[in-house]
DNA sequence: CTTGTGTCCGTACTATAGTACGGATGTTAT
DNA sequence: ATAACATCCGTACTATAGTACGGACACAAG
């Protein structure tokens, strides 16, 4: 077995050495042997911390991602579980979609509203803007 | 004109008092007229408060509420002005929202191979879902 | 054996977005 | 007038997700 230093694990996983501690601190990678004083690492400590960033970037905060590695150590936990998180999870990101989408829409408005004026020192007034698109005729 | 007080304000527009001088340190409300020593708000401040709110929930942050705010408050900006940081806001909506939708294509991957498992697999590993769910075809 | 790089560990700092607290003063209702 | 509540203000604290720092060791090369 190859002796993995924090600083290697570090750069195989993609991540700073106060990062692979800050995870060990909140308790989403297990503190790792040690002999003597430096730890060593696992080839699978990286593949966790991979996972995690995965995970981070599909919109997981950190203690959702803790939750759903401690799926794997609790027993008897079905895909079901994991698919009703992964489900709600979707279901929140439709949500922010459609609001952006709307959101889009009415800041069109504005840009062609803005568009449309002849006078170049004229009020827009956003907040109306975002609430009904009042002052766009577009 | 009515009186309201930073409390009233709070309440009509759904948030705490201290949100509101939170919002006036970070330039985000302007510090209000003040009759001897209690400060007066306006039914504006009241939408002000509440477009930022909204705008939060759409994804931006407070920092980019504020430079939306300041397209209406600076005195002089052109339409032209106006119309390209609103541009670039549409941009980033655009970017957000493919961001997501990555995101969502990914998780229903995962859903679906969760789905496709459910009953074989007793001893799951959370980690190789999220491998399965990345290389699903379904 | 000394130099240099790496690791260990705690602590402190960053940014974002607030929330809570304590003392002083202001305002209002009885 | 006096109790009760509200406001003012600064400071400190919360959570999230790290990043940076400084002293003490560890280890490998020259």
């Amino acid at each position: 077995m190859v002796k993995i230093t924090i600083g290697k694990l570090a750069e195989m996983s993609g991540v700073g050495v106060e990062t692979v501690r800050f995870y060990q601190r909140k308790e989403l990678l297990r503190e790792p042997k040690t002999n003597g004083t430096v730890r060593t690492y696992s080839e699978d400590d990286a593949q966790r911390i991979i996972f995690i960033k995965r995970a981070q970037d599909l919109g997981f905060t950190l203690s959702e991602v803790k939750e759903l590695l401690e799926l794997n150590t609790k027993p008897r936990i079905t895909c079901g579980t994991v698919k009703a998180k992964t489900e709600a999870k979707i279901h929140e990101i439709e949500t922010k979609i459609a609001d952006l989408n709307r959101m889009k829409a009415i800041l069109e408005k504005l840009a062609c509203a803005c568009d449309a004026s002849q006078d170049n020192i004229r009020q827009f007034k956003v907040q109306e803007c975002f609430d009904v698109g009042i002052n766009c005729k577009c």
